[in-house]
DNA sequence: CCGGCACGGCACGGGCCGTGCCGATCTAAC
DNA sequence: GTTAGATCGGCACGGCCCGTGCCGTGCCGG
């Protein structure tokens, strides 16, 4: 049957990923090294080889085998409620453990591999900000947000600062930090009357 | 004479640091070995264990040895212009030629080493920050900011748009773009009525 | 029964790590 | 002037990991 081989596969696949996060875990991104991987998934370094062109992206595929898809924007009709939910829960998700030195590490990766950065861009913030960008149309369409308000520029807006804090000033990103960025994002710099 | 000793060992110093930069912009980050950069600045690799304890610590001071004193905010009296200008010299100066590869593999090891992280923090975003806020602080004063916002988050809002499209989307940093960004955080996502 | 295919295991040359040791050079103290 | 100390470049070492061959095995499809 070739169900089985596909199986087979499969099972080799998904323990490969598994044995690189366990490493990147106890050990950090740093020491992870292809010849530990396999010995900890009992493989051998072909196996890995020919299934990842390198330790990026084989380690890319291992951090967005995580469950994201509760990182939805519902609709409420509130769309600061929504997106504050989201923020949240992104936030809890990739800055909380265990995925916050993964996701940390996947980004710094990013700058160095640009197949790694292009596949993150690709496989996890354009699917965040596809979700995002709809919700954000719905609003401006009931006139929760300003009419000609760039809707793109509002997601750079409020990724911007979270993923600000997270990768370059490495500061905790409280519910309060994430309050005060999406007042000030809806209320803006300039002085009112 | 001990000027010469001093002499000497800043010269051995500005050397291995200007070999890690030739090599880093030759053939990149990754590729940047300790002994390369020992024989490349014709010194011995204790020499550069000597002085920097990591090849990260070392990248960073090579790295920011560079000139960063233009990038001061004036005050002509219009806040959204003087932190415009900033924008502007920053983006060209770390997204551009030479120095885009070398910042974005700064922040790249800045994920993966904590020291690094720190140091750069420490010693340029940092100083960045003071010197915008007491710019802000200036602006708000003077009735050009909301008088209860967050000065802070306005950095963070404005920084953070920028380094979300330097690391994470990595697409071009336009002069629109920054205009755009300066617009949105100005005015705010609210409808006005 | 046999052919092919993916596999685990092993070994290889090569590169770089971080660390010792050596002899040369220069400084500072006596 | 001589000597003790510090710093240097050069060299070599054991160790780790890279990426790639090769071999023998077991499982599937024909």
């Amino acid at each position: 049957m070739t169900d089985h081989r596909a199986a087979r596969s499969a099972d080799r696949t998904e323990a490969i990923m598994r044995a690189t996060l366990d490493l990147a875990l106890e050990a950090g991104y740093a020491k992870l090294s292809i010849e530990a991987v396999a010995t900890r998934a009992g493989v051998g370094k072909h196996t890995i080889y020919r299934r990842w062109p390198s330790k990026g992206m084989l380690f890319l595929d291992a951090v967005l085998s995580m469950n994201t898809e509760d990182l939805v924007h519902r609709d409420t009709g509130d769309i600061v409620a929504d997106t504050r939910e989201v923020m949240i829960k992104a936030t809890e998700l990739l800055t909380g453990p265990p995925w916050a030195p993964l996701y940390r590490a996947l980004l710094g990766e990013a700058q160095h591999d640009p197949k790694v950065a292009a596949g993150h861009k690709e496989r996890f913030i354009q699917r965040q900000s596809d979700d995002f960008l709809r919700r954000l149309q719905t609003a401006q369409e009931q006139g929760q947000i300003a009419s000609d308000f760039d809707l793109e520029l509002a997601m750079d807006l409020l990724s911007g600062a979270l993923y600000y804090r997270f990768l370059c000033t490495q500061e905790p990103i409280t519910r309060d930090y994430i309050d005060r960025v999406l007042n000030a994002a809806f209320t803006g710099m300039a002085p009112r009357p």
